[in-house]
DNA sequence: TTCCAGTCAG
DNA sequence: CTGACGGGAA
């Protein structure tokens, strides 16, 4: 079956639940002396962001590692050196208190990704379609597999097939899909595309990829980190945006402010996030985000780690009914 | 009736 | 930045 899913299985394991073997007391010590020296020479530039990724690639000399020191100084938990800027407190805590709940319980994302990519065979090569689809719902992932199918069943999977076919043909297929209509078209003008400029295959990089009609930096994200194995970026839909900024990991450069795009999620969760994370986050938080932190009404008394959210039983119960501004607001 | 989710057009 | 997009569920 050409079809892929993003979304993990349940009970897998992340990098950094390997982190914390004791080492040998001269090589940490050793390696918290550099990162000392790396971030004041660093400040000493006036440079405006130190990232946790930026000093293990500098100290650690691009090897993968990831010593309790640098992420204790990133905390600052190490309280002889102020933390780097952007690292939010016990966030670790938070995604492992998360991938727990995650655990206990099925969200839609586990059954069907919301966001479907299709690499078909042909000859030696992978055909590459893409479908997207906005929904989170199941009913709409259910329905978003069944157009794949029809897809599969008419040969019009490849970019050649779907360059001959009939747009309206297309259309009909794809049916109850969100936005179908555009979606037929810009499929379309993306196989015209991938045949002229690409050989039939979809572009290899985020820029490329970028430039295909229908294709956001969401998806381009997405393509490059499950589809070309090469990560960019974060993929941040809306349920990433939303909880990142819920759990205050995100804001506008140099404020305090919530951020207010997806892309201001991205590049600031960039900032701090490790590397290895960049592409988990996204099927955790959505899950996250369908079951219990839901956009109305977020589950805070279910949640187990809403003691370190800075948002937990503060959002207004009932948006739509009662428009008015009521006590609870912003700070100043 | 309102909302959903990402992208693009105005 | 705002709204359209297309259907269906809350």
């Amino acid at each position: 079956m050409p079809i892929t899913r993003l979304s993990s299985a349940k009970g897998e394991t992340y990098p950094s639940d390997e982190r914390k073997n004791p080492g040998s007391e001269t090589a940490t010590d050793d390696c918290s002396k550099k990162v000392r020296v790396f971030v004041r020479k660093k400040r000493a530039k006036k440079t405006v962001l130190t990232t946790v990724e930026e000093v293990k690639h500098e100290i650690l000399d691009q090897k993968p590692c990831s010593l309790p020191e640098i992420e204790d100084f990133a905390y600052g938990k190490d309280s002889s050196f102020p933390p780097l800027t952007h690292t939010p407190a016990n966030w670790e805590k938070v995604l492992e208190g998360i991938r727990m709940m995650r655990s206990s319980e099925n969200a839609p994302v586990d059954s069907m990704l919301s966001d479907v990519v299709c690499f078909v065979p042909r000859k030696e090569d992978l055909q590459f379609l893409y479908l997207h689809s906005c929904q989170a719902k199941q009913r709409i992932m259910l329905l978003m597999a069944r157009a794949i199918q029809r897809l599969l069943q008419n040969n019009l999977l490849t970019a050649e097939a779907i360059e001959k076919a009939d747009e309206g043909t297309i259309k009909d297929l794809i049916y109850p899909v969100g936005f179908y209509s555009r979606k037929a078209s810009n499929m379309k003008k993306i196989a015209k595309l991938c045949l002229s400029k690409y050989d039939g295959d979809i572009p290899s990089t985020l820029e490329g990829l970028l430039q295909l009609p229908g294709i956001g930096p969401k998806m381009a994200h997405l393509v490059m980190n499950v589809g070309w194995n090469n990560v960019q970026g974060i993929c941040v839909d809306t349920h990433v945006h939303r909880i990142c900024n819920r759990l205050g990991w995100v804001s506008r450069p140099g404020t305090k402010q919530k951020t207010s795009t997806p892309e201001e999620t991205r590049e600031s969760l960039q900032l701090w996030l490790p590397k290895e994370e960049w592409v988990p986050i996204n099927p955790l938080l959505v899950g996250f985000g369908q079951t219990i932190c839901t956009p109305l009404r977020p589950r805070c008394g279910i949640c187990t780690i809403s003691g370190f959210c800075p948002s937990a039983f503060k959002e207004t119960p009932s948006p739509s009914s009662t428009p008015k501004k009521s006590h609870l607001n912003k700070r100043s």
